[in-house]
DNA sequence: TCTAATTTGTGCGTATGTATG
DNA sequence: GCATACATACGCACAAATTAG
């Protein structure tokens, strides 16, 4: 930033002339990582602007991560990489296979130009609050999973609303937000339904339901389907190991289905006659796995993509992402 | 505290430096339970900082019961104890399914007071050099995976090399740094080795191998190993939809192994008998599908847990994680 | 310990031009 | 022609953090 002729009264907006000013300084080498830049009052002087004109031009910077602001001591350059035009901030629960999916389509459909930083809250209320807050202002967009969290709306209203998305489960507090989210109860029900022809032989309904990390939706359908068809259910934390005949099983956990599938071997009991398993979640492997297991799942690729949608267009709405029933020979 | 450039004019404040600097004394032995701080004079001097702000680090540092002051004595360290939050920068290559393991391992062996936070750079030259120099001096750790990248030595040369620790692929340019990784190539041979009783029966060995993503020392070990047999061999990208009798397959990537197995079923060809297929990268489901695929794997957990091992008792070494040959129906 | 200067962060009010329907 | 929404630009006031004297 040298003359003061860098900002005129042309066509683009003032605003973008200094942005403009500070990534040409920095490409050409005269603004370097760690940095200072002068402060607000020293720029709005020197070009003779408003103090809130420059503060915008600033805070767009500091949302693509090229600069940073620390209270009291000044702006300094963050990155020399002013290729990035958007940031997106990523929380999921946690790790886990289907999250390749929805994180690849979610990244590919947004664009090369677009970084997205990706966090986990492990299904902790304080590690899901701390990294909204340290990460407030640092991203142009925020697409979250509250997961089976409570009280996560108070913590994401500190976010601008406009800018905030939600992912996969959208609660009652998260109504201002736009959101692709699977309505697990309904999905359930009706998936159960679809399958009415192949579950009437088993006798004893089990749903392998972890209270701490799974959607109530899906436990709350299962019991909606189960009591009104007045069937034998119960739900368990975990698999205890021995199967019996004519038992169902819908199970969330691979870990899950897998020492099923073993039992299942070690027992001698086949698998979609004498035991049904329907899993949640689809994923290539189940195609293939005991000629085929059952599944109720959505398609993460395309939650990924409506999603990307959603933030490229600026359309902000409440979207259901289906599910649907794949039959398999695990009935 | 040693060098005068340890409180420099960049983004932190300067009394967060000189706490920062006084802590790191105490993690690395220079400062000991009993010693003597320089007086608020001395290192208001020596740091070229203003009285208070000495003062404010030490105010902060007593509040937190790590040092004591006596009057008209001056300043004692009082704990070594410093509980501080630890932050760890862990780069990968991509998110699949095999990073769960690995990540799960390593976050938990660190413990709940550490924040792990997790990047990709897929396989993009620019996008790894800029996370690294974007989150350099944000960390207390970084664990890195080069994957098959070039000259990466060149930017993490930019990070203090202490703080660095290497996971999974570790090149020659590595040499100074802590790793954990896999001898890529000599896990093939002495694999292939160990199961050569099952393999003698096929006649063409493919391998299928992706170079923008896989570690050349798989190529390398399939190759010397089956040129030293004088076996008939392959190298394909993908898997071209066709198998043939006594093929033997060599996957490294999951889509192709289940495009073989669906190929196995429409073409009524038996793997394992007909046809033979070693998967890279255990995984539960490999244990039960098709009655069992045979894979050559590392296991991941403990990798994780031995890098955490490393950060925690800042032992810094390069070790091998040994792949094992897990014999079953698919040969 | 108190005061002061500087800096960012935030909220409110106002005004203008442009695009939309 | 009119009403509305939105982006741009300016001014003011106060809070909170940093640093210095």
């Amino acid at each position: 930033m040298t003359a003061k002729k860098l900002i005129d009264s042309s066509a683009q907006p003032k605003y973008k002339q200094l942005i403009q000013g500070i990534e040409d300084a920095i490409q050409n080498g005269d603004l370097k990582q760690g940095d200072k830049l002068p402060s607000l009052n020293a720029v709005k002087m020197r070009y003779q602007l408003s103090r809130d004109t420059v503060l915008m031009a600033f805070n767009q910077l500091k949302s693509r991560g090229i600069i940073e602001s620390i209270v009291g001591k000044g702006y300094y350059v963050k990155s020399e990489n002013i290729d990035v035009k958007k940031r997106v901030f990523v929380l999921f629960d946690e790790l886990n296979a289907f999250k390749e999916d929805l994180y690849n389509a979610l990244k590919g459909s947004l664009g090369a130009d677009t970084q997205v930083d990706i966090f986990f809250h492990h299904f902790n209320y304080q590690v899901f609050k701390d990294l909204i807050l340290d990460n407030q202002n640092s991203y142009n967009y925020y697409v979250i999973m509250p997961a089976n969290l409570d009280n996560t709306a108070v913590v994401m209203d500190r976010l601008p609303s406009e800018k905030v998305f939600i992912l996969d489960q959208c609660h009652e507090e998260h109504q201002h937000f736009a959101a692709v989210y699977q309505n697990f109860k309904k999905d359930v029900e009706t998936g159960l339904q679809q399958a009415e022809i192949h579950t009437s032989k088993y006798k004893e309904w089990i749903l392998l339901f972890d209270d701490t990390r799974q959607p109530k939706g899906i436990k709350e359908g299962f019991e909606s389907y189960c009591s009104q068809r007045k069937l034998n259910y119960s739900i368990q934390a975990k698999f205890e190991g021995i199967l019996q005949i004519s038992e169902l099983y819908i199970v969330l956990d691979d870990r899950d289905l897998i020492a099923i599938l073993k039992s299942g071997i070690e027992q001698q009991i086949v698998i979609g006659e004498d035991v049904g398993v329907i899993s949640y979640n689809d994923t290539p492997l189940k195609e293939i796995v005991n000629r085929g297991i059952t599944t109720i799942s959505t398609d993460f690729s395309v939650m990924g993509e409506r999603l990307a949608h959603m933030i490229l267009t600026k359309k902000r709405e409440q979207v259901e992402n289906p599910s649907r029933l794949i039959l398999r020979q695990s009935l």
